[in-house]
DNA sequence: TTGAAAGCGCTAACAT
DNA sequence: ATGTTAGCGCTTTCAA
């Protein structure tokens, strides 16, 4: 075995070593790579040939220790129960690297509850990440009090009404507001609204969407038939029985599970869409667009908000300016459910 | 500003201040932390009070620079098109986070697609991980031939011919022949079979299962109705529409997705399950779960997965014994579909 | 049992 | 334009 402990035995060439072999120093080496600070253009151009020759890597952990940075950034995804089966978190985290990957930066991810934060104290205790992101936004939002206090750059993915936080989100209150308009237009009148855990930012946002499009078409809506914190099953088959007996002429959905929910407990009863009821969701997903009938929803560019929260979070961690608060657009998709 | 960087100017306590604080050297401090070398037993009391006391946090940078490791693991999620939504890759995740956080590892993760590994040889080359784990495993497998090559530690979450890489999976094969054995011996006769993508190792797995059942009960399997690369909705359709007009009267499904598509197809056309058809799925999901009636599945300990991918890696890394391949249990679910 | 000194691979003042 | 030196925060011989 070599007397350090990679994995094959063939020390990966350093600094040192270029400068050894062409009798430069080691500082001369550093700038030709950095492009920081003065240096002969014959001289730059005989170091980056050796690196190119010698397939020289930088070792970003010496460079992170010397610049007290870690070139990574962390991510914090929520474990809770429901919600490793979402698709939104994977697609975001998708975006993040992306953005990470275009800055030589790296995503080092940690996991969350509603409650419990150790992981994310655990990564910044340890200094492994020069920042955070976000993924999820609560009422009650442990990470987001911690960062505050420890000062480390973060944004977060969603709304919170402190301004001081560096937020990307869709604007779901008028997404939400202008789809639920365009429904009550199109001269459907009783809708039902199954809206999602109000313990989160984005369903509160879309509850009030929904509430808005009535005050802005002066309207009442019918609270008897909203119902909030959907957060199971059987709640949701309870909500749709009483919204059938109540005559609605509509569903809104929170989001694709609810949806989903709604779908099948429907499809049980024997009702058929959009011939007895038609049914539409603020959030949209492969199977509701896969769906017979079609689903009309909300669509959200998942992925570029991942992308944008990890470019403004790097340009923050950088010192450029950034935008307080970003909108990242969606799109209304009118399908055959509410034809 | 404070001289470093860090975000709020309160620089962290180091090992020196401690040793200055304490009138020892900074290699005492070390060993109390360690707990390597010998050291006496009041002189490390009063350093561990001490660091309890001062909230000191070892910085695992400078650590991992002098010790030559980085006390991450990477882990490498597909990026192609159809599979950022599957549930798999994010629930691996999950159990590989749990089992990094028990050994103070972190996680980074890189994307890659079937014929494009630069982010995973970027994660390399940077020298920002200790080891890999592999969550998927392709018939002609990139990341496979290149990890190999550097001679890195890695796991594989899947099935390789290879013996000599390290597999966790599930024994797809044996369950899929298990899954259909059962059907078989249950009256119902002319199964079909509605394969994934054979670029996959583990739609191979499948297959061979579903094979393997009728040869060991000595019966003839009907090719005809037996379509692999079901990659699109399109592909699903027109078979399910062959294999209704040949009077099968099951359909196995090779994964959740391709189940799901294929149940609304058949929605759709008006057939009724299970009595029309029966239909089972070699992969579960909520949805298939939650449908109407319920479909038989087998289930798989996806977490589970991650978490024994992880474990081993990083006894690997930590040159400790590992198994060379690990079966992680699976279950079969016999649902309505195919009472 | 404890300490001094060198070193991990890089950057950054401060010369020259 | 290039080099010298010190230092990032830790570990690890080697010596005392």
């Amino acid at each position: 075995m070599n007397s350090d402990n990679r994995h094959n035995g063939s020390r990966n060439i350093t600094i040192s070593d270029i400068a050894r072999e062409l009798n430069l120093s080691k500082t001369t080496i550093s700038r030709a790579i950095s492009g920081k600070g003065r240096i002969g253009e014959a001289t730059r151009k005989k170091i980056l040939d050796y690196i190119k020759l010698h397939n020289y890597k930088p070792n970003v952990i010496a460079k992170g220790l010397a610049q007290k940075k870690t070139f990574n950034i962390g991510v914090i995804l929520p474990a809770d129960a429901n919600l490793t089966e979402i698709p939104f978190f994977q697609n975001c985290l998708m975006g993040i690297c992306e953005a990470a990957a275009g800055r030589d930066y790296d995503v080092v991810v940690a996991t969350a509850t509603e409650d419990d934060i150790t992981f994310l104290k655990r990564l910044i205790d340890n200094q492994k990440v020069d920042g955070i992101v976000l993924t999820r936004s609560l009422v009650n939002d442990l990470p987001v009090s911690y960062l505050k206090e420890t000062g480390i750059p973060f944004v977060l993915i969603g709304s919170n009404e402190d301004d001081e936080i560096v937020q990307i989100d869709s604007n779901h209150t008028e997404g939400c507001c202008e789809l639920t308009s365009i429904l009550l237009k199109s001269g459907i009148k009783n809708i039902a609204l199954l809206a999602g855990n109000q313990n989160h930012m984005v369903n509160r946002s879309r509850y009030a969407g929904f509430l808005k499009a009535y005050e802005d078409l002066g309207i009442e809506a019918d609270d008897s038939i909203i119902f909030p914190d959907m957060n199971n099953n059987i709640l949701i088959q309870r909500a749709v029985g009483i919204i059938m007996s109540k005559g609605a002429d509509c569903i809104i959905c929170s989001d694709d599970y609810i949806c989903s929910r709604a779908l099948a407990t429907l499809e049980e009863e024997g009702y058929s869409i959009p011939k007895d009821i038609t049914i539409a969701s603020f959030y949209n997903s492969v199977n509701l667009e896969n769906h017979n009938p079609p689903v009309t929803a909300l669509k959200i560019n998942v992925k570029e908000l991942g992308i944008t929260a990890g470019k403004t979070l790097i340009n923050m961690i950088s010192g450029e300016g950034i935008e307080q608060r970003t909108w990242v657009n969606y799109e209304i998709a009118i399908k055959k459910s509410t034809s």
